[in-house]
DNA sequence: TAATTTAGTTGCAATATGCAACCAAATATA
DNA sequence: TATATTTGGTTGCATATTGCAACTAAATTA
């Protein structure tokens, strides 16, 4: 799906750039690494984190996300109080660049432990 | 190379947040896209860039890059006001994940170019 | 009925960004 | 030789973003 980040206006028509005006900050790929590899979808399992990301900017990152389509925000059936946030093929796509992230993370900063070690430990979904 | 980012305490041992740490900001693999895509290798090379970064958070950047042991600062033997920012092995090894942005902006964004378009009109590298 | 859970919001201090002007050393030009 | 230009920055300041802690209202559980 093309979509229509009305709001940003682009520093330049390169797909790197904008990419980067979207998802270039500490926080917004964290969130999808959640969604695509912990199977996190309620604001609380988001905050639940390990790198304790604060309320207000996990509400701003969301809001951003479904705003920008990468992500749908959907009342819990069960729950009037929950809602789940759940990844659109937009966001499904990303899973290439946090593999690539994750990768060139193991591979190059002293100490860290890679996703399939993550997974293994926590419990998530399969790359 | 496995780098010790001394001045950075991470907020997990999790690859994928300690290189979004390092490299999650709007500029830095911006820059990285004009050292392996378009021969960047000079301070003025790099601020000449579409994007028109200030430079201000170019030297910022820069310094980074060179303190992570991205790139490394090379007195250029021709010129002895200029200096070449070459990209370590460290820094080539981003390749997949500028790929990765690439692929997705392109697919994802409505209007903008790709990297393979861009090479073409601007005349950098082969991807 | 009271405690707890859920998804946020609010206020404030600290940090980062964006912009324009400025700078010194080296180099090129007249 | 004198002057202009190039190069790689730095500085100051206004604005935007982040981080932290406390707080909230509605729904659910005990």
């Amino acid at each position: 799906m093309q979509l229509n980040y009305a709001d940003l206006n682009f520093r330049s028509k390169c797909s790197i750039s904008c990419a980067l005006e979207i998802l270039g900050d500490k926080w917004t790929l964290l969130i999808i690494r959640d969604a695509l590899f912990m199977n996190s979808t309620s604001f609380g399992a988001f905050r639940c984190s390990p790198e304790k990301i604060a309320s207000n900017i996990l509400a701003d990152r969301l809001a951003k996300l479904v705003a920008y389509g990468i992500m749908l925000k959907i009342p819990n059936p069960h729950n009037k109080l929950k809602f789940d946030y759940r990844l659109t093929d937009s966001g499904l796509q990303l899973k290439p660049i946090l593999l690539a992230l994750d990768k060139w993370g193991y591979s190059n900063v002293k100490g860290v432990g890679n996703l399939d070690m993550l997974l293994r430990r926590q419990g998530g979904v399969k790359k």
